[in-house]
DNA sequence: CTGTCCGGCTAACGATCATTAGCGACGGTC
DNA sequence: GACCGTCGCTAATGATCGTTAGCCGGACAG
């Protein structure tokens, strides 16, 4: 508390004439964070597209944020843990929305013949799951950018899930 | 401390007649899963086989890995932060060396013409990531055992570089 | 037997840290 | 110009937790 009391210029106990308790401060904090995401996702599935294009989207999406947010987004997969009841589940929620989009969309892509995989669900976390670990390791300084990083990823994504064509 | 303890059927402070400390504990289990994953990565290569072969294995590996001793390595990814200098540093480099290994793999596959991949950092960061994800998520008492999942990663790693021919 | 580690225990200490109590300054409203 | 809500501060409280002190029983060597 008193480390982010520093980051706006006040005291450590000053914070709690703007918020009820530090769970709560993390609880705010994830849920707009699983909003925006969402969010992003909506919009990015909501444009025209094929399969292909739309996994894309929502790829570079989910990767654009883990780079440009990599802090909150970091502590956000670290303090799932931490959240007190009822918004551990909420939040747990808001993951398993956010994932759930991108299972439908390959098993979409899947019918169609557009995208090949064993497993809907592995393709789906595996490609989650890359993109969360650039939370971890990603430099804002260095020589790649958050949309270069992003579209990189989406071609791994699609390289992944793409049918080989006879 | 007390909650360690119990697991092994002791009370905390009991600890401390075999453990300097916590740190030093948390040094020692990052240390043996550092030097296990090196141990098994270093066979992995050993082995004959071309790059494809060797890929396949080393992500095979790491995956098993995840998946078999998820709560160590869930533990060992995020509490790095919370070890003290000397150790930081040294389970850091060691995990770089590991990276090493992926991304000197990648790009010799690139160089041989049977990979393909803008990048054999971001190729071998994406790989990793979705390895260590592994051990956020899985479930031992689920339907897809810790082999069948490493396979299916690897068949994702090798998708994800290989080179389309013609 | 006797001494001596080994490894368990309880009780207490000390640091850290989220939180509360209580005070004062300042800005806007009647 | 008195009133009051906002928002900062310092000081203290209380819980948690890693760690130390100090005690005791049992195995085992001489």
């Amino acid at each position: 508390m008193t480390e982010i009391g520093e980051r706006i210029g006040i005291r450590g106990p000053s914070l709690y004439k703007h918020v009820e308790s530090k769970h709560q401060l993390l609880a705010v904090i994830m849920t707009r964070m699983m909003d925006e995401l969402l969010r992003r996702q909506r919009e990015a599935l909501d444009q025209d597209g094929d399969v292909r294009e739309r996994l894309q989207r929502i790829t570079v999406v989910h990767v654009q944020y883990h780079a440009e947010h990599r802090y909150e987004a970091f502590v956000g997969h670290r303090e799932i843990d931490n959240l007190e009841e009822p918004d551990r589940s909420k939040i747990l929620q808001l993951r398993r929305n956010y994932e759930t989009s991108f299972r439908k969309l390959i098993r979409e892509g899947r019918q169609l013949g557009a995208f090949t995989t064993v497993s809907d669900r592995l393709s789906s976390y595996a490609i989650l799951d890359m993109g969360i670990g650039v939370s971890a390791w990603f430099n804002p300084g260095g020589s790649v950018s958050p949309n270069e990083l992003a579209t990189t990823y989406a071609s791994f994504a699609e390289r992944m899930l793409s049918a080989v064509v006879g």
